[in-house]
DNA sequence: CGGATTTGACCTGCGC
DNA sequence: GCGCAGGTCAAATCCG
């Protein structure tokens, strides 16, 4: 079934590389990771089938991927991921915590690990779906970390899973605060795709503007906060938009049980690692005279594929939330 | 039977 | 203050 569910389509520009970094191939007929999302069991060489894989394979890959950026890198240089199947591409970025773009030690990224198996073309970036997020993450940016910590510890604290309850127990006046979260743009027929993370289903929104429904998943797993939503994009329906929030507090599932070994801790999945990866790319196109268009949002949507260009463009909020500094920094 | 999903109700924040 | 939309809860239902 997993015929051609997915296809490729998102190369970025100049930066062909990248593609056979971080690629992989759709979970087989991958459905719902709630159901089974184990397909990748004791393999001796395990297809990357989850976006877990995928992503924390690239991070085996950070030297190959940091020159893809021309980023400083003293990781292992002629570590190159296999890549083979360019059929999946994927930028991710994680461009930081609630809107404040820049914030290496807010530790917001390390978490939610997310990747998309199914599917192809994605990349990610804080609010990228969430577009009233990112209005309002925009103006709580000052307080948001620190209150985000707070609230964190608040729920260790008090010992019990409390986290989806911290909204009831918040004092009238205090605005609700939101964990770091970046979102993944993924061209799939499967909704729920299988990062290697258990999720449970607890909620569906119609969204406005949209004949297609907004899922909501948390992890499963006891105590850990993280949150996931998706939702298809209304003008390409094969557009899947996953917004994850907040941070595992535990090893992934199918990390635990398979290929562990070489990998690094979830966290290693830094904000500030997935920033940089952006900004070192948003800077080099800056920086190439035959580019420097790319500083203007639309026309760096043109070097998208049609189907991201068109989920982007109604009014490019979405994307200016994906690479804000880029837009607004990178300028003078 | 236990866990996952569905779905309507409720809560919260925001814009007007 | 009101209405709207997003987000969450929790009872009902489904499914293995």
């Amino acid at each position: 079934m997993s015929g051609d569910q997915e296809r490729s389509h998102f190369s970025f520009p100049s930066h062909d590389e990248l593609s056979s970094l971080v690629s992989w191939k759709p979970a087989g007929g991958a459905t719902d990771s709630a159901g089974d999302p184990r397909g990748f069991g004791p393999r001796a060489v395990p297809p990357p089938v989850s976006l877990t894989d995928v992503l924390r394979g690239s991070m085996m890959d950070y030297g190959a991927l940091a020159r893809a950026f021309d980023l400083p890198c003293s990781a292992p240089s002629d570590v190159l991921a296999p890549g083979g199947m360019a059929s999946s591409r994927e930028l991710m970025a994680d461009v930081g915590n609630a809107g404040n773009s820049m914030t290496p030690s807010s530790g917001c990224g390390g978490s939610a690990t997310p990747m998309t198996p199914n599917s192809s073309t994605s990349w990610s970036s804080t609010e990228a779906a969430g577009e009233e997020d990112a209005e309002r993450c925009k103006k709580d940016e000052p307080k948001q970390e620190e209150e985000v910590e707070k609230q964190r510890v608040k729920v260790e604290e008090e010992g019990g899973d409390t986290s989806e309850k911290v909204n009831k127990s918040k004092k009238k006046g205090e605005k609700r605060q939101r964990d770091p979260r970046f979102a993944f743009v993924t061209e799939s027929e499967v909704d729920h795709l299988d990062d290697g993370y258990r999720w449970r289903k607890y909620g569906q929104k119609a969204v406005k503007n949209s004949p297609y429904p907004r899922s909501y998943y948390r992890c499963t797993t006891q105590k850990c906060p993280v949150k996931k939503r998706v939702e298809r994009s209304y003008q390409n329906p094969r557009i899947v938009i996953t917004t994850y929030e907040g941070k595992h507090a535990h090893e992934c599932p199918a990390t635990v049980r398979g290929s562990t070994h070489l990998l690094p801790p979830p966290s290693a999945m830094s904000t500030s690692f997935c920033q940089n990866l952006v900004m070192q790319q948003m800077n080099q196109l800056n920086n190439d005279n035959s580019l420097q268009a790319n500083i203007n949002p639309n026309v760096y949507l043109a070097n998208l594929p049609p189907s991201l260009q068109q989920l982007q463009l109604p009014d490019y909020g979405l994307l200016q939330d994906i690479i804000p500094s880029f837009i607004h920094g990178g300028q003078p």
